[in-house]
DNA sequence: CAGCAATTAGGACAATTGTCCTAGTCCGTC
DNA sequence: GACGGACTAGGACAATTGTCCTAATTGCTG
């Protein structure tokens, strides 16, 4: 109970760290001056860095899976949930454009490092990717649905990297419209309702898409 | 002249380790040994790091002007030209596959950071965003040309990230693939004609796109 | 060849890094 | 209330960091 109190700290403290300036510019005298304790007793919950990033790994897949589970419950029908996932960069838009993907710029940092948590990081991905496959299966497209759920994962990759390298909200607001009109234009027997938008200046009905 | 030697031959090799290290794992002392010269004489062509950062910068800078005013002077058309730029994924795929994009990974370090030079490393995405943009008002798209310049650029950014993370090379191929025909697509009375392609099992027409 | 500035090597320097070690404090269980 | 293991603080430690300084060498100019 109370190892778990301090040990979580660390690791919440890490993970915040990790998306806020990158894995190398988390350092144990950070970690400590964050939770309010010393150096030695980080050292004591975690021997090397490479543990806290494992930690961090892990605390963030079961949040995702959570989440993702918790939208399988909630949702109405897997077309609602796959918007759940096309507006995380809207929710999140603050975070987002400062900060980036937290998945994604992980991964980055880890691919060039050449580090073995890469593995352990992309799984992450995966847990969207299998979800998202499984929801444009329910949407009776399941030959396609691991493909579709790529593509979607890349999109929202791309709106993300160019969100922070330019700091473009509008841009975000824009891709996630078009996603979600993707969407709709995907199974359009679907039956639901196509709600009207109102057109604004910007982001005017740039090209059927991709 | 003997100056612009050696530190050309710094650049050059920071320009490597950042991009196949990032920016932090950029020292001194790997630049030194990378050149084969002391390390006090790095620190006499550049007094800090960040004089290196943006010398780096600065030659990425001009390298992908010239490469753009060289495709814009050889592409046969600006469809031929756009093209050119939907396949450097595939042109680097050994490299995107390990380190991903050279101008989004420096983004999204700087942008964590909050580095100053982040407005200088994104001008280089300026540079491919007002060149598209050029490219899809020849192909008389001018009234979307930004906005379609931006969705090319994110969504390649989106399949190196993904790339890197999963090290997927056949996903590379199936994306930029799926871009040229999304391209093709966009001006279809354009008269070029559009070559067959046999198709091959995993990518098999996932979908009308995006 | 002399002179001078540009270039280089090598080390000094304090600061910071990850990791380890030791001594102490806390708290629940006999 | 004493014991014992979990927890914590603080510092030691070598290694590495960016930056700076000085002396030696180079190579061009006169």
């Amino acid at each position: 109970m109370k190892v778990r109190a301090t040990r979580d700290q660390i690791v919440e403290a890490a993970d915040r760290l990790i998306y806020e300036k990158g894995f190398e510019y988390m350092a144990f005298a950070d970690l400590a001056n964050a939770v309010g304790i010393s150096r030695g007793n980080v050292s004591f919950h975690f021997k090397t860095r490479d543990e806290i990033l494992s930690a961090v790994i892990e605390l963030r897949f079961g949040r995702t899976r959570r989440m993702l589970e918790q939208w399988e419950t909630e949702g109405i029908d897997a077309r609602e949930r796959i918007r759940s996932y096309i507006r995380i960069p809207l929710t999140n838009r603050t975070q987002v454009l400062r900060y980036g993907c937290p998945v994604g710029t992980l991964c980055t940092e880890l691919a060039k490092l050449g580090h073995d948590d890469l593995v352990q990081a992309s799984r992450i991905f995966g847990l969207f990717r299998e979800w998202l496959g499984r929801q444009f299966t329910d949407l009776g497209l399941a030959g396609h649905s691991d493909a579709l759920a790529m593509q979607v994962l890349a999109w929202s990759q791309g709106v993300a990297t160019l969100a922070s390298a330019f700091h473009d909200e509008p841009f975000v607001r824009a891709e996630v419209r078009r996603m979600e009109d993707w969407l709709d234009s995907l199974v359009p027997g679907s039956g639901r309702p196509r709600r009207p938008r109102k057109l604004r200046g910007r982001q005017s009905a740039p090209a059927r898409h991709p």
